[in-house]
RNA sequence: GGAGAGGUGGCCGAGUCGGCCGAAGGCAGCUGCCUGCUAAGCAGUUGUGGGGGUAACACUCCACCGUGGGUUCGAAUCCCACCCUCUCCGCCA
């Protein structure tokens, strides 16, 4: 009877029930909590129950233990036991239904939102921190990126649909070339400038991974899954790099541990037909440089924004223009605290597209994943985790062909690539 | 895929024919004593989760020896299923 999977935990929302309701409301979250503590009402009464009668029956089977060492007769307590023991059977079947309808109950609310993130319903709420880098001017008009990409023959979406289906890719030549520029440039700027330490996880995980992160059970319909091997691609990074420490208990001295991992994401999208149909933009497979962070509560504030500022410092090594947003209630993840988006500017759209968000999960997926550590008063504690994308390698491309395109339909490569590849200026 | 070995506390490691085993012993850690300092030595101490209780401690009860079931008055110890790790063979990047 190990109940330790507590998004929030119910010893919250029985003492500062006020809180989390307005919490979940701030977020537009219409779970009814009532419910929930009536479960654990119920749950507590029986333990109480359970946990008398395993007592008598510890005192009497002790009893007993020395009536037959002394060769006596035990018969007239071993009657009696028979009893308890079926009554103690019976109890823990109907607990055990409870915990499972609360558990299933605490596993789909939501984290709560820091009190610095703004209330609001959806995106139009979001609130712009921070804008950076000159917007290019273009003396024509400026084309999409599949264009461009078709035009200079390096990315081909025709043959990648006969392959696989719609919302998927073939980079060629130049094109796949950039692509591993952009993740040898990116995981690079990590590990040596930025601290972090690059791993490369299981792009496969299994339903625990995804649970402790918060992708399960509420997002099923997100996640391509493997019925035959009970295993799930991973939709990003964050899944297999936080679970690295999932059910331990690190030392206070050892945070924060930085991690930085470059690996496939593999989303359904359902329930965005129509939206980004074309390009790049949207597709069910596409790499992503993750960072990840482990860290002391009282630092993790901090850490945002340090994690924020070295997601746009890949932005700015490219020159690529961007801006911060702060997230909303309403539109941030179902897992995170507080959340800035970046967005570049994308010339063709006219518009700023999300090339890389960051955010503060508090100690909500540390008690789900039971990520704890050993403070210097010897207690015990989460850990909070952060992450955050830097960047999304497959919309940063995007963003280099059309801020970088040329009349004459060529892209020049920014200069903090060209030695990822081979020296080139342009691609033709 | 086939054959075998194993999963015990921070680590190593013991658990006899089921009964003071939450678990010997060692290491590491912490606290005293000793010591010019360090080392050694001596004594004590050190798991996790939950319920009750407290202002907070204290205290107390329950559970936890890979996971889930079963047998039994009672299981780390017996039975079943599953998971994981390791070794060998086969296949394979």
């Amino acid at each position: 009877m190990l109940r330790k999977l507590h998004m929030l935990s119910i010893e919250l929302i029985r003492k500062d029930l006020k809180r989390v309701e307005e919490g979940l409301k701030k977020r537009g979250d219409k779970s009814d909590l009532s419910a929930l503590l009536n479960l654990d009402e119920q749950r507590r009464s029986i333990l109480k129950k359970i946990e008398e009668l395993r007592f008598q029956r510890n005192n009497a089977s002790d009893e007993i233990g020395k009536l037959k060492r002394e060769g006596k007769s035990a018969e007239e307590i071993l009657g009696q036991m028979k009893g308890v023991s079926e009554e103690i059977k019976k109890l823990e079947g109907e607990i055990a239904l409870i915990e499972n309808e609360e558990d299933n109950i605490l596993l789909t609310l939501p984290n709560l939102p820091h009190e610095s993130v703004p209330e609001g319903r959806d995106e139009i709420e979001n609130v712009e921190i921070r804008k950076w880098g000159e917007i290019p001017q273009f003396s024509f008009e400026p084309r999409p990126h599949w264009e461009i990409g078709e035009d200079l023959k390096i990315i081909d979406f025709q043959r990648a649909s006969a392959i696989a289906g719609a919302r998927f890719a073939l980079l060629k030549g130049k094109g796949a070339l950039l692509e591993r520029a952009l993740i040898n440039f990116m995981l690079d700027l990590h590990t040596t400038e930025h601290g972090y330490t690059e791993v490369l996880p299981p792009f496969m995980v299994n339903s625990k991974a995804m649970t402790g992160t918060g992708q399960l059970p509420k997002f099923e319909d997100e996640l391509f899954k493997l019925e035959r091997d009970r295993y799930y691609l991973i939709p990003t990074a964050e899944v297999p790099v936080t679970n690295i420490h999932r059910e331990e208990i690190l030392q206070e001295e050892a945070l924060p541990l930085y991690y930085t991992a470059c690996t496939p994401c593999f989303r359904r999208e359902a329930g965005s037909y129509g939206k980004d149909t074309r390009g790049l933009i949207r597709q069910h497979q596409f790499n992503k440089v993750e960072m990840v962070k482990f860290c002391k509560p009282q630092d993790s504030y901090d850490e945002l924004e340090k994690l924020t500022n070295n997601a746009e410092d890949v932005l700015q090594r490219l020159g690529l223009p961007y801006r911060v947003v702060l997230l909303c209630t309403g539109d941030m993840g179902f897992s995170s605290a507080k959340t800035y988006d970046i967005e570049v500017w994308l010339p063709a759209q006219n518009t700023y597209r999300e090339i890389s968000s960051c955010s503060n999960f508090e100690d909500f997926q540390a008690r789900r994943a039971d990520i704890r550590y050993k403070s210097a008063k010897g207690r015990t504690e989460f850990v909070h985790t952060l992450n955050g994308s830097g960047l999304a390698v497959g919309r940063t491309l995007v963003a280099i062909l059309e801020n970088y395109q040329q009349e004459d339909g060529t892209v020049i490569i920014p200069e903090a690539l060209r030695g990822y590849m081979g020296g080139e200026e342009k691609i033709t």
